[in-house]
RNA sequence: GGAGGGAUGGCCGAGUGGACGAAGGCGGCGGUCUUGAAAACCGCUGUGGCGUUGAGCCACCGGGGGUUCGAAUCCCUCUCCCUCCGCCA
C-alpha cells in the first residue's frame, strides 16, 4: 500500500510512475477523491461526536429531571443524523481501503523503464556453460529413465501439472532442501522457520497477493483458508500487527514450504516436465530491515541466491525487471536464472525483490528504532534460494554424462549418503 | 461435535450505563536524596486519525455491528484462549 500523504502530495508522480508501470487501470484517482470525501466526513462526524459527547456528559452531571429530560430531547435527534454520517464515512472507507489495495508500489528510481519482459536487463552472467560432445537429452526424458520423476503417475493421482519424485529423484530433492537451508543458516545468516502453508486471507493481503490475484490461488472455501504460493507470505506475515521494539533489526529469515499455485491463465504454456506445476518446494529467504538498509540488503539478498547456483556450479545469469514487468508489489526485483541445456531456456529460480515499505503498510508491521521514539514502518525483502523443480532441471541436464548417468553436484553428496552419480 | 467460562494498557489486575483512556500493582524512564549504588519519595510512562506545526478535536478496553442522550460495562456476530464430555491420533 502506498502513503496515501505522498499521493496528495505529489499525484502526478505517482500517475506517471503508474504508466511506466503498464498499470493504467490502478485506481489512483479514484482513490485522492475517496480521500478527499473520507476527510470530509470524517470533520463532520468528528465535530458532532465531540459535541454529543460534551451534552451527554452533561446530562450525567444534571440532577433536576425536567432539565435532564429536556437535554434528552434536543440530543436525540442527533443519533440518527451521526448514525447516517457514520454509515456513509464507513462505506467511504472501506472503497478508499479497497482502491489502495489495488494500487501497485512505486517502481525504485534505479529501475529501468521499459514496457514488458522484453525489455529487462541482463545485468550479469556467471559461469561456463559445458560443451557437450553428445545428443543433450531434457530432464523429462532423463527423470523417465532413470525411473526418478514420474509425471504419469502424477497426473493420475492429481491432474496435469502434477509429478512424483522417486528413489534418488526424491532424495536429491531432499538434499537439494537440507542443503540450502544450511547454507543459508551457518553461512548466511538466517534462522529457520517453518510456517504453516494455510493461512488466512489477511495474511495474502499483507503480502499483496489478495485482493488481486485470488484466481491464482487454492482456497478451502469451507474454512476460509489458502494454500501458500511461497514461503514469503506467511513468513512476512509473522510479524503483522506488530511493533518490533528497538534493536530487533534486521531479522533474517529462512523457509522451506511446499508451494501451491494454480497457473489458470498459463494451460497449454511450459507444459512438458516440471517447469510450470501447482505444487513445488522451495527455500525462501525474507528480510525485515531499517529502511535506510534496505538497497544493500537488496544486493546481499541477491548474492545469497546467487551463492546457491554458483556452489552448485550451475551456470547462471541476472536480470533486472524494467519497469513494465515488475510485480506489483516490488518496487525493484532481480531474477536469478540457470542455464537449462537440455530445454535450452534460461530458469528463473529465484525472484529478488525489495517491497520498501508497501507490504509493511499493508500488513502494519513496524518498529521502534529506539526507546520512546516514533513508530516507524519496516522494509522487507525476499528472495527465492532456491526454487526446486528448477533447480532440479538444471542439475540433471547440466550434469548428465553420455551413459544417461547424472553427476551428483559435489556439495550434495554428503546429503545423499555419498552418492556421486545417479544411474 | 456438545456444554460452560473467558479476552482490559509492556505485564498482572480492578471496573456491570455518566466523574473511565480507564483504579491499584509490577516493570521501564526521569528527578530528589547519596561519594556511588540500593532503599525511600516525587513525576512521567499506549497506538493511530483529522487538524495545527506541535492549539485542539476524534477513535481505540480481542474484531465487526447494534441499543442508548451517553457503552469497557447491555444485545448480536466473528476470531482466539481455557475447562469438562465425546471423537480421532
Amino acid at each position: 500500500m502506498l502513503d496515501i500523504k505522498f499521493m496528495r502530495e505529489y499525484p502526478d508522480l505517482v500517475q506517471e510512475a503508474m504508466v511506466k508501470l503498464n498499470a493504467p487501470d490502478a485506481p489512483v484517482a479514484e482513490a485522492l477523491a475517496l480521500d478527499r470525501r473520507r476527510r470530509e466526513l470524517l470533520q463532520e462526524v468528528e465535530t458532532l461526536r465531540a459535541e454529543r459527547k460534551a451534552v451527554s456528559k452533561k446530562i450525567g452531571h444534571t440532577k433536576d429531571p425536567a432539565q435532564r429530560q429536556a437535554l434528552i430531547e434536543t440530543t436525540r435527534s442527533w443519533g440518527d443524523q451521526l448514525a447516517g454520517l457514520e454509515e456513509a464515512l464507513r462505506t467511504v472507507e472501506t472503497q478508499f481501503r479497497e482502491a489502495m489495495l489495488r494500487i501497485p508500489n512505486l517502481p525504485d528510481p534505479k529501475v529501468p523503464v521499459g514496457k514488458d519482459e522484453h525489455e529487462n536487463v541482463v545485468v550479469k552472467t556467471w559461469g561456463e556453460r559445458r560443451h557437450f560432445n553428445f545428443p543433450i537429452v531434457p530432464h523429462w526424458e532423463l527423470g523417465e529413465e532413470l525411473d526418478i520423476i514420474d509425471i504419469r503417475r502424477g497426473v493420475k493421482l492429481s491432474g496435469s501439472r502434477f509429478y512424483v519424485l522417486k528413489g534418488l529423484g526424491a532424495r536429491l530433492q531432499r538434499a537439494l532442501i537440507n542443503w540450502m537451508l544450511d547454507v543459508h543458516i551457518q553461512e548466511h545468516g538466517y534462522v529457520e522457520i517453518l510456517p504453516p502453508v494455510l493461512v488466512r486471507s489477511a495474511a495474502l493481503v499483507g503480502t499483496g497477493n489478495l485482493p488481486k490475484f485470488a484466481e491464482n490461488l487454492y482456497h478451502d472455501a469451507e474454512e476460509d483458508l489458502w494454500l501458500i504460493p511461497t514461503a514469503e507470505v506467511p513468513v512476512t506475515n509473522l510479524y503483522r500487527e506488530e511493533i518490533l521494539p528497538p534493536d530487533s533489526l534486521p531479522i533474517y529469515h529462512v523457509a522451506y514450504t511446499p508451494c501451491f499455485r494454480r497457473e489458470k491463465a498459463a494451460a497449454g504454456k511450459d507444459t512438458r516436465g516440471i517447469k510450470r506445476v501447482h505444487q513445488f518446494d522451495k527455500v525462501e529467504m525474507v528480510k525485515f530491515v531499517e529502511p535506510e538498509q534496505s538497497d544493500a540488503e537488496l544486493m546481499r539478498l541477491l548474492d545469497n541466491a546467487e551463492d546457491i547456483a554458483r556452489r552448485l556450479q550451475l551456470p547462471y545469469r541476472v536480470v533486472q525487471m524494467c519497469t513494465g514487468d515488475l510485480s506489483f508489489t516490488a518496487a525493484i526485483k532481480y531474477d536469478v536464472e540457470l542455464w537449462a541445456p537440455g530445454s535450452e531456456e534460461w530458469l528463473e529460480v529465484s525472484s529478488v525483490s525489495n517491497f520498501k515499505d508497501f507490504q509493511a503498510r499493508r500488513a502494519n508491521i513496524r518498529y521502534r528504532p529506539a526507546a520512546g521514539a516514533p513508530t516507524r514502518f519496516v522494509h522487507t525483502l525476499n528472495g527465492s534460494g532456491l526454487a526446486l523443480p528448477r533447480v532440479m532441471i538444471a542439475i540433471l541436464e547440466n550434469y548428465q554424462e553420455p551413459d544417461g548417468s547424472v553427476i551428483v553436484p559435489e556439495v550434495l553428496r554428503p546429503y545423499m549418503g555419498g552418492i556421486d552419480s545417479i544411474c
